[in-house]
RNA sequence: GCCCCCGUUGUGUAGUGGCCUAGCACGCCGCCCUCUCAAGGCGGUAGCGCCGGUUCGAAUCCGGUCGGGGGUACCA
């Protein structure tokens, strides 16, 4: 990748930068979606400027209302704000493409009186033919262009067919260059880049129009959007071009295409993908700067030897120009790595806080949690802490602390290792150790358990607490045995020390 | 097919002609620590797609080639 010094503001003030994230509500967020919401939001906040959301539902059919709610919910979740868009208004409401058509259909009538665009009443059918026709089917793809310029009598004649138009863009005749943000100078012939349809037959304005126009309108400075999106940039330069000489905007916005997030081998993660949205992350426990910092790595870096920061410093340190163009694979096993990170990184208060909505989804928490139950996690809070990848793991690690007796149970397979008949002869004495301990605590115990099992029984520390470790906590991987025990309490412990030589 | 983008260990990256016998992180393997699992410490594995050129010298510049990805809609 070379780069001349390419000039990301030009005359623009920083603070006057204005970015977008124009997400479909056709489900929930993709985290290549999220990656593009997050480094438009780090470039805007880099630079003191705003990030607009905007929702683009002009495909009536493929909107769902719950869509909707959910790139808001998600957005929040992840801590992404926006300056202007739904629920906060702005400048430029409304933000709702489908409650912009009136704008549109202005626009699209401009475009048509000022012979920037015309109407095109060909079919699928006759461009695929007269494709077919030419013989050299290797050639470009697309539009031909066959109704740039009809007359009175062709265009009559089509009608008499029974034609409806759409209104289709003519692209003017010469190269259209740019200067990419990531990936630097890039052209399109005008042999590669046909006219295309802005508006349907039955008058819905398409993706092709309305984004550039909302872009424009809204005095967006910088688009900064997926790679998948490079090809159609030469379109919408020429149309913003068209719009500003109609006194819609002020010309083409600065580009930067992201590289796209690629999933294991060599396919783009795609919707139906597991591992592709962002809902999956959330249910498992994900904290939401873990999955931003990992995601943000997907292309850029904060320094050689860094890896794990909060997202102000990625918005201190973001640069568009320092974003890898390379496609880049999602690869779980460092996205868990990241988000275990910040996992440690929590406050022991902030930790308990955010277990306690996965403990309740397990049941295991009341809805309601009382002081005590509280009071207990927050002690055991820092047992778990460097254990844990994602929250949604305190289930499994916490789970035997808060079950009454009568739900306490043992992992099946862990038992049946564990609690054979050396095992059970091992928590008898355990038991029986404790019982007659005076001392409830940490220090207490260990030292009775190890001079009864490790002295006098002579069993190696492994495979003394093995069984214990079962008996209390029902798995053979808990939280540390003896602040376990002491966390648990004498009763509940020495019945489950009974219980387990019964199993 | 055509257009565009991309090409450093398994993955993400650092590297802008000599500091590179290619650095970092995750992964993986081993060791240490150890009541399990983690965390932590130490060590190891593995890479410049290929071929030509330019140059005293190339991962870095140029050309070609191969490979991968994206786009080719009255979806966004």
């Amino acid at each position: 990748m070379t780069e001349a010094p390419v000039d990301v503001l030009g005359d623009i003030a920083p603070e006057k930068v204005r970015v977008r994230f124009p997400p479909s509500p056709t489900g929930s967020l993709h985290v290549g979606n999220v990656r593009s919401a997050l480094f438009n939001w780090a470039f805007a906040k880099h630079f003191g400027g705003k990030l607009v959301l905007r929702i683009e539902d002009t495909d009536l059919a493929r909107n769902t209302p719950e869509g909707y709610a959910s790139v808001i919910d998600s957005l929040r979740w992840l801590g992404i704000t926006w300056d202007e868009g739904p629920e906060v208004g702005g400048p430029f409401e409304p933000y709702l493409q489908s409650e912009r058509f009136d704008v549109y259909r202005d626009v699209a009538h401009k475009l048509h009186e000022g012979g920037y665009a015309y109407d095109c009443y060909c079919s699928q059918e006759d461009v695929d033919e007269r494709r077919k026709a030419t013989g050299s089917e290797s050639r470009a793809t697309g539009y031909d262009g066959y109704c740039r310029d009809l007359d009175a009598d062709q265009t009559a004649e089509l009608i008499a067919k029974g034609r409806l138009p759409v209104l289709r863009f003519r692209m003017p005749d010469r190269p259209i260059v740019f200067t990419d943000l990531v990936r630097g100078e890039i052209t399109f012939l005008p042999e590669n880049v046909s006219d295309f349809v802005l508006v349907r037959a039955n008058g819905h304005p398409l993706y092709t129009l309305v984004n550039p126009v909302d872009d424009a309108l809204m005095e967006i400075t910088h688009v900064l959007r997926g790679e998948d999106l490079l090809s159609s940039t030469p379109r919408q330069i020429a149309l913003y071009e068209a719009l500003a000489e109609l006194g819609v905007g002020s010309g083409p916005p600065r580009f930067g295409h992201l590289p796209i997030v690629m999933g294991e081998g060599n396919k783009r993660l795609s919707k139906r993908d597991k591992g592709s949205g962002l809902s999956e992350y959330i249910e498992r426990g994900f904290l939401p700067e873990g999955i931003l910092n990992y995601l943000a790595l997907l292309g850029w870096g904060i320094a050689e030897d860094r890896d794990v920061f909060t997202m102000d410093e990625m918005a201190e340190a973001f640069d568009i120009r320092r974003v890898n163009p390379n496609p880049a694979r999602f690869d779980m096993k460092k996205c868990e790595a990241i988000n275990a990170a910040h996992m440690r990184a929590l406050s022991v208060d902030d930790l308990t806080e955010r277990m306690v909505p996965y403990l309740q989804r397990a049941g295991v928490l009341g809805d309601e949690p009382g002081q005590e139950q509280r009071a207990l996690l927050r002690e055991a809070a820092p047992l778990v802490h460097e254990r844990m990848v994602t929250l949604g793991e305190s289930v499994e690690m916490l789970g035997f602390l808060f079950a009454d007796d009568s739900r306490f149970e043992r992992d099946a397979a862990d038992a049946e290792k564990m609690l054979d008949t050396e095992g059970r002869a091992v928590v008898k004495a355990a038991h029986d150790a404790l019982a007659a301990l005076e001392t409830w605590d940490t220090t207490s115990i260990e030292t009775a358990l190890r001079q009864a099992l490790v002295e006098d029984l002579g069993i190696k520390p492994r495979n003394a607490f093995g069984p214990v470790r079962v008996a209390v906590t029902g798995r053979r991987i808990s939280p540390p045995l003896f602040e376990s025990l002491e966390l648990l309490g004498r009763e509940r412990s020495l019945a489950r020390l009974q219980s387990a030589q019964e199993a």
